[in-house]
DNA sequence: TCCCCAGCTTGGACTAGACCAATTTTTGTG
DNA sequence: CACAAAAATTGGTCTAGTCCAAGCTGGGGA
């Protein structure tokens, strides 16, 4: 009935071994190198890496090569509103910035097409951006937009938030949304852009924005950090 | 500028060689074994396991000792409400069900104290679950409730549902939550109850429930199989 | 003194096995 | 033919290395 400790892997003792003398360590503290641990724990440094790899999944430790492995700064409570990504940072305190890859025009494709309700083809905005929070990067994200959206681009630099410009300069209000939540690895791609290892687990998030009368006007698609950042949601009961 | 593809493992050449050769192929079909895939390849079967392992992370794949590799039926869309569980999958006509692993009553920690706005060691209601969609586990949740709430068990059974027992039996009527999601990977005790792989990527939820006057009453932790199933929520935005 | 470069350290990817456990298949026997 | 035992198959864990790439360090030279 309880707990027996029968199969349980030598890796995953020798992670939670890691993880309770590195509880009350400071961030940015070195452990002892793969091949010192493996010598000192009697395995091989492939077990320690994969105790070590777990740990740097969730968030407890951070590598680099020819650096070494170190102990990670705590998760980041990201509240995730209906408001900017700016506005959501600021309000806890948090730095937030946001690099812009790419604002362009594009053409819905016919998965694209179905979510806005507009035909295959249709013209649509791109924005592309990478999300920092207090330096560190968070996601990356892709949003298409209904509508041809003109001078988007200058509108965005202004005022820094999609959002805003939508609202202010084309009076589009976005008032809901439907999220969705998956998990994902990280692959090369993320890697690249979110300065992440091979594997990571992330979270894939896709947002579909809705005006007041519940027309679909924003698809957007984010990858986010699963290793640093926990999100809150508030969510109201329909009806009752 | 375009993707170089420098520096990209052999595994992940080869995990999304396996990924397009199994688009196509019906759920359950039986893939080649690691060691004849480690020959076809001209690679090693740790190569091929670490393909493998994250094909099976994403829920493309799954495997068993002895049987082999296969496979894996679609990811579901997890509509997730403030409603009852098992409205939210009949909703969407899935086939939910729930085994009990315990009802008893229990006092608040320190943390479980502050959350729920009661002195520690007040007098709570524990209930340990593990949900199921179509035969398969999807969750393990434990809620911890405030107040005394006696017969919990024997309104559950007669109800089905946690939500309903408290609003008809208790006149507890939660219309709001506060979600955390989070990642995190299976240890020993995910793979036992869940009957997931070892390191196996979850979405980790903690559920704050309110009453109407904002008042917690609901604490809940659960732990969702990051493999199989996407959550979609849906948002509605404070002002405007 | 300052800077560059060679060498060292450390993590990253991979190999070619060994041994085990769960399952399936085959074989032998009543 | 039925069924239990034995053998083969397949994934699960681990070892003990090799070679590579990125970062750090210390010595030599301008």
């Amino acid at each position: 009935m309880s707990a027996e400790p029968r199969n349980v892997p030598k890796y995953y003792l020798l992670k939670e071994q890691i993880r309770a003398f590195v509880r009350d360590a400071a961030p940015g503290t070195l452990i002892p190198t793969e091949r010192a641990l493996a010598d000192e724990y009697s395995t091989s440094r492939t077990t320690v890496r994969q105790a070590i790899g777990e740990l740097v999944a969730e968030g407890v430790l951070g590598r680099a090569q020819g650096r070494g492995t170190f102990v990670a700064p705590p998760r980041f409570t990201y509240v995730r509103q209906l408001t900017s990504f700016s506005d959501d940072a600021a309000a806890q305190g948090l730095v937030s910035s946001s690099t812009v890859l790419d604002v362009s025009r594009t053409t819905a494709d016919e998965d694209t097409a179905a979510r806005l309700r507009v035909p295959a083809g249709a013209e649509l905005a791109r924005v592309e951006r990478i999300r920092h929070i207090n330096g560190e990067p968070l996601a990356h994200e892709v949003a298409l937009l209904a509508g041809p959206l003109p001078d988007l681009a200058e509108h965005l630099d202004r005022t820094g938030s999609l959002y805003t410009a939508l609202r202010d300069d084309y009076g589009i209000d976005i008032v809901a949304a439907e999220d969705t939540v998956e998990t994902r690895l990280a692959g090369p791609e993320d890697v690249r852009l979110l300065g992440i290892e091979m594997g990571a687990p992330l979270l894939l998030i896709h947002r579909l924005g809705l005006t007041a009368d519940d027309s679909p006007v924003e698809w957007t698609r984010s990858v986010f950090r699963g290793d640093r950042f926990r999100f809150l949601a508030r969510m109201e009961g329909p009806q009752h």
